[in-house]
DNA sequence: ACCTGAACACCGTTCAAGT
DNA sequence: ACCTGAACACCGTTCAAGT
């Protein structure tokens, strides 16, 4: 019945962490943060649930890691860029590290034992703020900014009822549908005029928000 | 065994959709998300779990109703408010939602079948931003930035691995307790000299934030 | 050292049955 | 009309036992 059983090998290569945390992200990204049980990954590993046991102390130990492995994908800034190009890039790769990995989404900020890729990364950013003129409190200001941002984006354009173009025109007709005409006049035309038009992609109100910001963070470092 | 069974009253008042919503949100504002089971939930209300679903389809019907019960603990702008004091007043009552009801944060934005409430505050939204002069695209651009990081900021700070001011040093310490240290000098820094500080409370970091982004709002509109 | 089996205390949901 | 009991297919985790 298991793996073990068919065929000549009857032990695979053994579980190690990097083996589990590789396997339990694809898993994750695959079919979202609920579908990673003990159980199933255990199976897809060939192995019972209480193997995992051995290797991670319990279900959080095991998201600690899959979070650094999130954190270990996102390029950093090399020393020397310009702040603005630095945070300009590191956003849109976190916030691609994010949609790549949605089921991280909350879990990014919350680490009590953060892992060395996301010490490493938050090291980083602010030393680029640090050396780009920003003193510690406004680093701090721009970190926060940036971040709220970026987790905020990924969250929403995650979240939202549709994925694909096709899905928006149907999605909005049936979210206004149990309601009489004309309740309300603003959503109706912002969704026919500009969401249901041929080329929306939600996912474009990212940059424009984000150079929004960097402008105002440019001006705020000018200024002090 | 059960509320029935003891003392006079043998039926309590019988279960209705508002009943069991403020029930549900209650019980997720203060045990989180998970500890809403349909079973303690139906615990709660003194009747089985299986009752709840002749007044919901699913736990997900539930959950719409749940959602449109935040959004409408959220003050609307007034006709004729100014844009920029309408939408500073909004960020700050929706986040302050969100700090009050951190299981709604990821469900807010994701409802197929909204209710009036959420409706009704999209719809407002959007006609103030109008009036005050934001043509559709532009209306979609501030609408898309302030959500997104009013929802980030309040993710962001219901994640953090601590709450108050005491619990910062503890977790700072022992987050980077197992490196050696120097390795992240920036990171140390800006613990031991800013987070770390009598007086530092992250929630500050929103309105700062919120002003900047009003701030660029303002220039676009007037370049328009 | 590494893994398993059985067990415990939970889930959401369905469905036939009770009042 | 409104609710219950039993059942199904799941969870995370513990612990003693196997190899």
């Amino acid at each position: 019945m298991s793996a073990q059983t068919k065929g000549g090998s009857r032990r695979r290569t053994p579980l190690t962490r990097g083996r589990v945390l590789k396997t339990a992200v694809r898993r994750a990204d695959e079919g979202g943060i609920d579908s990673l049980s003990m159980r199933k990954l255990g199976q897809e590993l060939g192995v019972e649930a209480m193997a995992l046991y051995y290797h991670f102390a319990n279900k959080d130990d095991l998201i600690d890691g899959m979070v650094d492995l999130v954190f270990a994908e996102i390029e950093l800034p090399h020393s020397g860029d310009q702040w603005r190009s630095a945070m300009r890039q590191r956003a849109i790769a976190v916030c691609d590290a994010l949609l790549r990995h949605r089921w991280a989404i909350g879990l990014m900020e919350s680490r009590r034992r953060p892992g060395p890729a996301n010490l490493r990364h938050h090291n980083s950013v602010i030393g680029t703020l640090r050396a780009g003129g920003f003193d510690i409190a406004m680093a701090a200001h721009a970190y926060s900014l940036l971040d709220s941002y970026i987790y905020g984006f990924a969250l929403t354009k995650l979240n939202l009822p549709f994925d694909t173009a096709d899905d928006v025109a149907e999605v909005a007709q049936s979210m206004l549908e149990p309601f009489p005409r004309d309740e309300y006049p603003n959503m109706v035309e912002i969704l026919t005029d500009h969401v249901m038009k041929p080329g929306y992609d939600y996912g474009e109100e990212f940059e424009y928000g984000l150079d929004l910001i960097l402008d105002g963070l440019e001006r705020v470092r000018g200024a002090a």
